[in-house]
DNA sequence: TCAAAAGTGTTAACCATACACCCATGC
DNA sequence: GCATGGGTGTATGGTTAACACTTTTGA
């Protein structure tokens, strides 16, 4: 089947900059291209959009075909369209970030992925096309949007404890927090507006005073968040 | 002329939400199309993107083509790419939004646009495709952006009075803004820092006490920014 | 001389920051 | 019993917010 068109046009395509957090440092999933150009090289997931689905879709798509993952915070970053980004003709790409949480299945290899593996920020493998840009401005996203909203959670297990949330905080704002002073933050903010629950669940198997657990409530988040919700820190 | 390839592909266009302010209130510039679909609606400045240029080129040329504003601050804001928002077949458009200064050339209708006009965003008129929601995203957009980014002199003459910067974010924040809390605070933050300059020039002309012009100087931002300045009000 | 907007300081409330010790648990 | 991280309150300095009158100009 070939397709014709008056014009012509460029390919249209999603990538997806997947970050999780593992010891404590932040990571992205890289997969390894089994076909040119660039076979051999990492390169982030992603693909083609197809005609009936959105460009949503086709991102939860991509990522599900190429590492197995589903069930992520999916959110558009930007649209990368140099013409010579793409060695082989014009190729827009539309940039998508995504959060995923510990503890889920892990990634696998598929379609055109030949391995799949998840790299920490700071030591990047040299990435096909401009991926590595495409990386850096989701950081540089992430790292603002944490400031003013509640996204963070989505990169902890669904029951947390406040030291591993400080924790992420940390890392994404690269900068130590003090604990009273984050704990009164989150109690006076979160908990008290009802966006986090406090449960009645502790950690189990340490070998020190157990940390209670907690949950953070995404249903009374967009409630309030449609009420002009001031998030901050 | 044809173009055939493997694969169907989306057609790829741009619009741009140009914004203004005009008696202290936010405008967004308007083409009536001469075209079907919705010949005779009014709707975005935008159009179908080349093959040899940027989608930021492509931005500005259409904006130039269609309404002749060139020399605009112009950002990338969202894709917009649900299948069927366009009646014809997938057209998947890359939205930009611009800020423009008063007192530059008019606006005037070319190409495809058969009228261009101002309209306060209070009062739009029904749009063409999904553009009512693309001019949505991009005034919260600009809403957010401001109160982090000094963004808002794009919407200023090049030398302005405090008062004229007061009603500025006053209008985008939509709430009214203290005297002289305002002034104190840019005087600390922007004018102790040079990225606003205090010129020897005043007003002429007006029945009252003639105010004093600044300026805003975008090479020394951009030379804190990459410093990690922050800009706060 | 009047109307209209420019310009200018002080105080009180609030918020952010810095800081140190006891508690519970498993080994 | 000891090592490990969990959990808790207060005092200080800085920032924000509220508030009113005098000045300059053109008509």
């Amino acid at each position: 089947m070939a397709y014709t068109y008056a014009y012509p046009r460029p390919a249209l395509a999603v990538d997806c900059v997947v970050f999780s957090i593992q010891s404590d440092s932040l990571h992205v999933l890289l997969v390894e291209r089994a076909q040119a150009p660039y076979e051999g090289w990492w390169a982030l997931p992603g693909g083609f959009v197809q005609m009936d689905e959105s460009l949503d879709e086709a991102a939860r798509r991509e990522l599900r075909e190429e590492t197995g993952l589903s069930d992520v915070y999916l959110e558009q970053l930007y649209t990368f369209g140099e013409p010579t980004r793409d060695p082989r003709s014009r190729v827009v790409s539309v940039a998508y970030y995504a959060l995923v949480k510990p503890g889920g299945p892990p990634v696998r290899a598929a379609a055109d992925a030949r391995r799949v593996e998840w790299f920490p920020t700071a030591q990047l493998p040299p990435l096909a096309f401009d991926h590595r840009q495409i990386v850096q401005v989701a950081i540089e996203r992430l790292r603002g949007k944490v400031r003013y909203r509640p996204v963070g959670f989505e990169l902890l297990p669904r029951k947390f404890t406040l030291a591993q949330l400080q924790r992420l905080y940390e890392v994404l704002l690269e900068r130590p927090l003090d604990k009273r002073n984050f704990r009164r933050k989150v109690q006076e903010v979160l908990i008290a507006r009802g966006v986090v629950e406090e449960l009645d669940e502790f950690q189990a198997g340490v070998r020190h005073r157990r940390a209670r657990l907690y949950r953070f409530d995404r249903a009374r988040y967009r409630q309030l968040e449609k009420q002009g919700f001031d998030f901050e820190l």
